[in-house]
This record gives C-alpha cells, sequence and structure tokens, in this order.
DNA sequence: TAAACATATGAATAATTGTTCATTTGTCAT
DNA sequence: ATGACAAATGAACAATTATTCATATGTTTA
C-alpha cells in the first residue's frame, strides 16, 4: 500500500502502476484545455458549414454569408474563432477579405467526426 | 445568369458550379447537427480526461471519479454523454458499472486533434 | 475629402451546458 | 426483507455561447 494508491468502492485496490501511467499521458492542464477549445470549435454547426464551403473555394465573406444564407455580422463573428483556431486564414484584396483553410486537420478531423457518425 | 448565381459583393459573380459542389459534398441537415454534436462531446476537458484514462484500462464510475478527483455524480452525468454518442460502452458487474471506449475512432480523432494544438 | 462598400466588433439577449445537491434505482450480503 | 453501497437522475444555478443590431474600421472610387 503506497500513497499512490487509491480507497475506491469501499475496497482498497491497487492502482498505482494505472495512476502513475494515467499521468504519464495525460496531457497537462494547459494542452487539456487547448484541445477541449479547438473541439469546441467544431462543435457548432454553422462553423462546420463555414468549413465544408471552404473545402471548395476561398471565399470572401460575402460569399460565405450567401451561400449559407446567413448574416454577414454571423459569419465574420464565427469567423474569427475559426482564425483563431488557425482552422482557416485569411487574406486582404481591396475591400474583400478572401478565407480558406488553413491546413490539412481540418478535412482529416471532420472525416473522422463523419466516419464515427455514419455507424 | 441563372437561378443559381449569387449576387454578391456589388458584383454579380458566376457561383453556380461553386454552388451546386458545395450542395453535393456538404453532409445534410441532420448529419450536420450530429457532426457538431459529436465535437460538442469532445469539446469539454472533463470529458476529455475520462477518455484519456479510459485509454489506460477499463474502470468503473467510482475509479475514474476518484482518478480526476471529481464527484461521483459529476463523473456519471458526463458518461451518459459519451455513452449517448457511443464514445464508451459499459458493462455492469454486481453494484458496479465498468467503462471503457467503443472503439479507436476515439483516439484517432483526439490525436489528430493533439496534433493541431501541437503546431 | 467624401461617399460607398466590405468587414469587424461591442453590447445585449436567448439558449445551452457543467456541476452540485438531493434523491432514486439497482445490486449484494446479512 | 433490510441495510449498505455503486451508479443514475432531476432540478437548480452559474457560466458560456450564437445570433442580432448598431456602429466602427478599412479600402476604393469619384
Amino acid at each position: 500500500m503506497t500513497i499512490h494508491d487509491v480507497e475506491c468502492c469501499d475496497t482498497y485496490q491497487v492502482h498505482e502502476e494505472l495512476v502513475r501511467a494515467v499521468n504519464e499521458k495525460m496531457p497537462g492542464e494547459e494542452e487539456l484545455y487547448d484541445l477541449a477549445e479547438l473541439f469546441k470549435v467544431f462543435g457548432d454547426s454553422t462553423r462546420i458549414r463555414i468549413l465544408y464551403v471552404l473545402f471548395e473555394a476561398e471565399l470572401c465573406v460575402c460569399d460565405i454569408a450567401q451561400t449559407l444564407g446567413m448574416t454577414q455580422s454571423a459569419i465574420s463573428h464565427q469567423l474569427r474563432i475559426l482564425k483563431q483556431s488557425k482552422l482557416v486564414k485569411s487574406r486582404r484584396d481591396g475591400k474583400q477579405v478572401f478565407y480558406s483553410l488553413a491546413d490539412d486537420h481540418v478535412r482529416t478531423i471532420i472525416d473522422q467526426g463523419r466516419e464515427h457518425t455514419e455507424e
């Protein structure tokens, strides 16, 4: 019985090895937070729809809004969140700002999610 | 100019092909909703921590609660959400209920998320 | 410089969500 | 059956969040 053992379910069990393995592989608090934040970004259907649109082409805010039938403001707010998470990048061309996917993780993550939901 | 064209950014542009491609590849409303729901589940650090614990072993509710230093009720509520999303499965053994990962999508999705956040 | 347009942003509101507390349900041992 | 323990659940509260509206910023053209 060591200090790492856990009293649980009214019986003493030797959890030492488990607790060590978990602590070893569990990301630190900050990374866990960042990870949850990232998935939160995918956890909104408006943002997912924006990403699906950007799968097809680089588009300005106005085009995205029109394609999805939402207001410019709503889309702009969501694009800011997507950009902060580095899922999309932007490029200004005159009055317009064009958005595109930042990298291929976006597709992979969404594809994995779809694989899961389709089962 | 067809009915599918979009007036946007004060100029008429031919978006017909784009709109068609988007509509073709964009999942239906229900699947988009399910997809967002799935990612929402990953969008909470408590649930991610639970999944990391289950990466190591099948555990009862009480063990998970002790390992994470949270109440049985809080963990139970979250396990219900994880189970509804088919990310974990459960097995009763006497008074205890043991939880484990439902499939390997969980690891893949979390790994992809980590890859993105670590860049 | 002024007007017009595209985008960004702040405040407000409604809706959603995680945790706690109290209680219930299910199972085992006596 | 009764008491004890593990887990599940409902209600309540605090915190977070998506959209709307109004307005500000940045860019181009006249």
